[in-house]
DNA sequence: AAATAAAGTTAAAGCGCTTAAACATTTAAA
DNA sequence: TTTAAATGTTTAAGCGCTTTAACTTTATTT
């Protein structure tokens, strides 16, 4: 009922070693014989069993990525390049998602003979999760997390350098009274973009106008800059730690009828599809997930291959992409 | 190297058929010797190699979903339903990218020996996806299209009574002059909504003010609503086809002072998370998202287990969630 | 204590493929 | 034609597990 390799063999009239060399790839077999086979192949709609074929390998040919949550524009496009390159590497993705409180083990991605290397990429618990994976013992990569007390190879985008460039954009702008409204403190990348913001204060002699605990939502934004309304004390600036907030930021400004970019600058961070579409076009900084992607598909091949067992932390530059919510400083505040 | 059924055995000095009958949870094992042989493959972090397993029962235990897309609210907490209940029947979920433009038969779903069954939920090209995993001879199951050409079963939402519903609770409120920016045309949903939106202003002997096409995008939004602020002819409400453009409409508004709710009221479809945290809290259509993963997943392992082969077509209802973006007709127009 | 039921064991086959070895057949080069 | 190189074939083992069958040991009943 099932069609296997020996249906196509006998179909084709060749022997089952010469399909299965075909098959892969070796280049022993004449041109002749490898259309018959390929033909044959085709008329029965062939395709080898996965798990066979794992069995006699010893090797699964594809990686997993596992990941906490996937409505988030960043992973998405993170999930696309990864694809898109293991692909190029005649490897396949698999993906699995990792529900909050839930264990890896039990995960699909966990059971034996499912991947032959993983990639991890969570903002929370990856302490607890690095470990049950390396139980599994099995090539593992983090990325997006810089976590320094891991044993295993990290690719990461460097916050605090987003922090920093975000700054030195406001600051170059003429602004003096700059707020943060940072993301929760659990997660490192909000705790790195902040610090990087207040290290590029300090470096021109500046200090925080306010630092308000956000949870990079929108509704965060939005009561933060309400309460700079009520008190009529406004910001020159507003560096949201990420583009929701600055959603909710220029929402609420706009409702109290205060100008964006002209009376408060804005700027978020993560280059959020919306960034493009909302008026005004925000300010913000973007994460190079191509590139992430690429180094992360390639460090992990080299591991699960042998070519290099070396634990690399690597971490890669943000780009700051200046739109219309930021501008030079005007004094010409209304409701402050 | 790698600890197989055999090491468990020895080590719980029993044979490799108790092991394996231990777990695969038989009952003609004494408790003693389930104990020691649970303890073995503790000490030994032993876990079975799905590969063997697979091959061995004919079967993998596993029920992959083929999404197209995934930084969408909507797939998202579908895709968490959809593994917490294939979690409560001992499935595993694999989750598989389908990379606009490409080949259902490139990607790792596709193999045998992956999954025992496939629920598909694609906005486009569903017919070519489907005739592909047909051809694997798979359990299948299309998820939110109702396409009624394909002969296999199929569980979606019912669009059109979203946007009956929607155009039901406007014309309740008093308006007259209801406007539709709809979706891409090409999307069966949009489609659906809007002619459901008609068919519910007919009822009433009204005609759409207007119906502008969009593409379930912020910017579609707004710019329909800049299009009727410059004409100085705004409608009394707008019925977006989904919450992004429900979004660009409030938008444009707040820009040139119409107040949302007062002078006219905006209804989304969706139930974005947003639509909790953008202001005015936005009316939309909720799905029932819930409901939609476990009665695919039913269908779906039922089909595997042929317990019922039988090809299903099950629309679910859709729920209007009243917020604060439609309000009572005023006839306190400004901009009209 | 004998009879019966329950729990384990050993042995063997098989899932579908890869891979190596030894040998046989073509085909191309000398 | 002879020889060597290139292709194929057959045979066999093995990947790690499940499952069945036949049989043995241990526990429970009467």
């Amino acid at each position: 009922m099932k069609t296997t390799i020996a249906d196509v063999a006998a179909l084709a009239g060749l022997s089952v070693v010469t399909v299965s060399r075909v098959i892969n790839g070796a280049t022993t077999v004449r041109e002749k014989n490898r259309r018959k086979v390929e033909q044959a192949i085709r008329e029965l709609n062939y395709r080898p069993s996965s798990a066979a074929r794992i069995l006699a390998r010893g090797k699964t040919g594809v990686v997993g990525l596992l990941i906490t949550h996937i409505a988030d524009s960043f992973i998405n496009e993170l999930v696309y390049s990864i694809n898109r390159i293991l692909e190029e590497n005649d490897y396949f993705l698999a993906l699995s998602i990792l529900p909050h409180n839930q264990s890896v083990k039990d995960c699909y991605l966990f059971t034996p003979d499912r991947a032959d290397g993983i990639i991890l990429s969570t903002t929370y618990n990856e302490r607890q999760y690095v470990n049950e994976l390396k139980s599994r013992n099995i090539p593992l990569l983090l990325i997006d997390n810089n976590q320094q007390y891991h044993d295993i190879s990290t690719v990461s985008v460097d916050n605090f350098k987003g922090g920093y460039e975000v700054a030195k954009h406001l600051i170059k702008l003429g602004h003096k009274k700059i707020a943060h409204i940072s993301g929760p403190d659990t997660l490192e990348s909000s705790r790195q973009r902040k610090a990087g913001f207040i290290k590029g204060l300090q470096g021109k002699g500046l200090k925080p106008f306010a630092l308000i605990k956000g949870d990079y939502s929108v509704l965060s934004g939005y009561k933060a800059a309400c309460q700079w309304v009520k008190k009529r004390n406004l910001p020159d600036a507003v560096f949201a730690a990420d583009d929701q907030t600055a959603f909710g930021v220029i929402d609420a400004f706009r409702e109290n009828k205060i100008k964006v970019p002209s009376e408060v600058s804005v700027a978020g961070y993560d280059n959020h599809p919306f960034a493009r579409s909302i008026h005004p076009f925000l300010t913000t900084v973007s994460q190079p997930t191509e590139e992430l992607a690429r180094i992360s598909v390639e460090l992990l091949l080299d591991q699960i291959n042998s070519k290099n067992k070396q634990i690399v932390k690597m971490i890669l530059k943000p780009n700051l992409i200046i739109r219309q919510s930021t501008c030079q400083y005007k004094n010409i505040k209304t409701g402050g």
